[in-house]
DNA sequence: CTGAAAGCGCTAACAT
DNA sequence: ATGTTAGCGCTTTCAG
């Protein structure tokens, strides 16, 4: 194995200014520094990372807590992986993956044998556990959500109440009174995730603001409870024209149980999604959508990290992606009378006057 | 920071008892031990990774490289890297992430810098150009997937092609006649993606010795090029009565377009898929499949590298996983005459003789 | 602008 | 069964 010293003597110079030409620590001459670089690569010279993390006591590795829980959207989250680690390397540094079931004392193992200098976490819930824990770390981390109490730490994320609010505007905007979330799997807002309650949260405020009757539904993530909610929408709801879907894997199946049911896509029904552009994209008819931005989300998560390594202060406790709504083919305009065709529906038809059971009604 | 030293007095023994205790490359006194433990316990000593791998020349990291590219199915690409952290965690390593876009570049880094002491190579090609450097490195590594020559190397994967072959099987043993393969997009056979390949081939072998007619039809990723696919098939075909899919996204809105078109699954078509068991048991038709066992896959890969990093020889250059198929809803014996009804698709239709372009014949 | 030298915390001979 | 000691390869004072 090559080492610094064979460098040194390579290049006719002291180890430790192999060191510094390296970390640019110090000013080195010119002519020098030409000398050690053709060194190095003459030798295909590489730093041993071991012996350089116990001189410096930096590792030069993140930690990546990632979820694998049911409820979470594989995609997006190894998008999201994929743009840390890269943005990590733009950083000369390296990514450690942990996942949430080694929980607490993975991140505390990994963070008090300084394998990794730093933490990305997750998947964070309102009241994490992990937060004591990352709070008393002799190492930054910074969140993917933001928990209920972000003091003392470092979060970002997309803004999820203004996602669900600029679904209801945009619906509002094209004339619909009636609207519908359909949202992540009943676990996810039962274990205090927080994104899943803020969608709900800003699309209710936005629903009662702009008074239009508002309703959330949890769904669970198969292509049956798709149909099934469907069909319970339109069932309850005959008045409905608007829905917001916040759940990936539903909502291709659940605009195709509509359209089933009779109901053309957007001229009798408006949908609007909160999801990665690629899926909205991609979809058969294509989908107006909030993205859920996930490469900026890691390249964010890792710029704020390195902000703290470098020990700027400063470094914002929480950062706010805006919810950008970005119109496509599924959402227009309520048409008038002929609009709604309740007669074509499969089953459980209702006349255009009669009301289902309306969850909630308009405050303001 | 507490050290071993700190330990070592607390416990009243020298440094490196205390690292054979830990270790246990050495015999200690079961008085001494309890001594030791006890003191590691009340200081909260933690070894220090980066000290340890530069004594030890062992990182006890394992450098995983994840593909990023189109055509591969993420999910299965997560639940496979999870399985490998868990695995590797039980043999007391850690993971470090690599991606597929730092190309060769990114694991001779690693494996130079000694940050990783072996690796796993997820989405290996027939002509992959890594091979060489693997080959070359001080570290073992073990790959998913078969590559043309896999001579010097440790490489693990489902039977890919007697999946090809064992769904055939399934086909013929219930009467078909002429089957079709929906396979990986066409990105997929061409960059020499080995799976793609031989399932083709096991497809194809198969069908052969039975004398069925058979086609493979490379499929791009979304439901719009499935809809295609299938009134191309039912165009060309009249008388197809099984499908193979192998193309996880295309897997559903294929089975949709065919009932869509007027047919039924599995009275009219039986449809078999190569996919991960939840896919095939999510689907709101359980669909008949030969599972794609990832995370045995992972785990798998671990062990292997485990017993290369214990210097245990014998470890095999090849292991590959027997294909098994699961009968769910999707398959059935064919029916007789009445079973298939062109007449009511919804275009493109055929008398039930005339033949469409049939791109192989049997040649048994 | 460059060198010399003292560790960083641990492991693994080599002793006994 | 345990202790002593010499590094592992690098960074970073301290000196010049």
């Amino acid at each position: 194995m090559v080492k610094i010293t064979d460098v040194a003597r390579h290049a006719n110079v002291s180890a430790s200014t192999v060191s510094y030409a390296l970390s640019g620590k110090r000013p080195i001459s010119e002519e020098t520094r030409r000398r050690i670089e053709d060194s190095i690569r003459e030798l295909g010279y590489r730093p041993h990372a071991g012996a350089r993390s116990l001189a410096s006591s930096r590792s030069q590795v993140i930690g990546l807590v990632l979820p694998l829980r049911k409820g979470m959207h594989m995609p997006v989250v190894m998008q999201f992986a994929t743009s840390v680690a890269t943005a990590a390397r733009e950083h000369d540094h390296d990514v450690l993956l942990l996942t949430h079931n080694e929980g607490e004392e993975g991140i505390n193992r990994v963070a008090r044998s300084r394998l990794a200098d730093a933490f990305i976490i997750m998947d964070v819930e309102m009241d994490d556990r992990r937060l004591p824990l990352l709070r008393g770390l002799d190492q930054p981390s910074v969140l993917i959500g933001f928990p209920s109490d972000p003091a003392g730490l470092t979060c970002i994320d997309l803004d999820f109440a203004g996602a669900g609010e600029a679904c209801v505007e945009h619906l509002a905007s094209l004339g619909h009174r009636t609207v519908a979330l359909v949202g992540s799997p009943p676990e996810v807002y039962v274990r205090g995730t927080g994104f899943a309650r803020r969608v709900a949260a800003g699309f209710t405020a936005a629903a009662d603001r702009l008074g239009l009757r508002s309703s959330v539904h949890p769904c669970p993530e198969s292509p049956a409870a798709a149909q099934a909610m469907a069909e319970q929408l339109l069932h309850e709801q005959p008045e409905l024209s608007g829905v917001v879907i916040h759940n990936e894997p539903v909502t291709q199946p659940l605009i195709a149980a509509f359209q089933t049911m009779g109901l053309r896509v957007p001229q009798d029904l408006s949908v609007v999604a909160i999801c990665p552009d690629e899926t909205a994209e991609q979809a058969p008819l294509p989908i107006s959508s909030v993205s859920i931005p996930s490469a900026e989300i890691g390249t964010g998560a890792v710029d704020l990290l390195m902000a703290k390594l470098a020990e700027h202060d400063g470094v914002p406790e929480t950062t706010t992606l805006p919810a950008a709504l970005t119109e496509r083919a599924t959402s227009a305009a309520v048409s008038s009378v002929t609009a709604r065709r309740p007669e074509d529906r499969l089953e459980h038809t209702h006349t255009p006057g009669s009301p289902g059971r309306i969850p909630r009604s308009p405050s303001g």
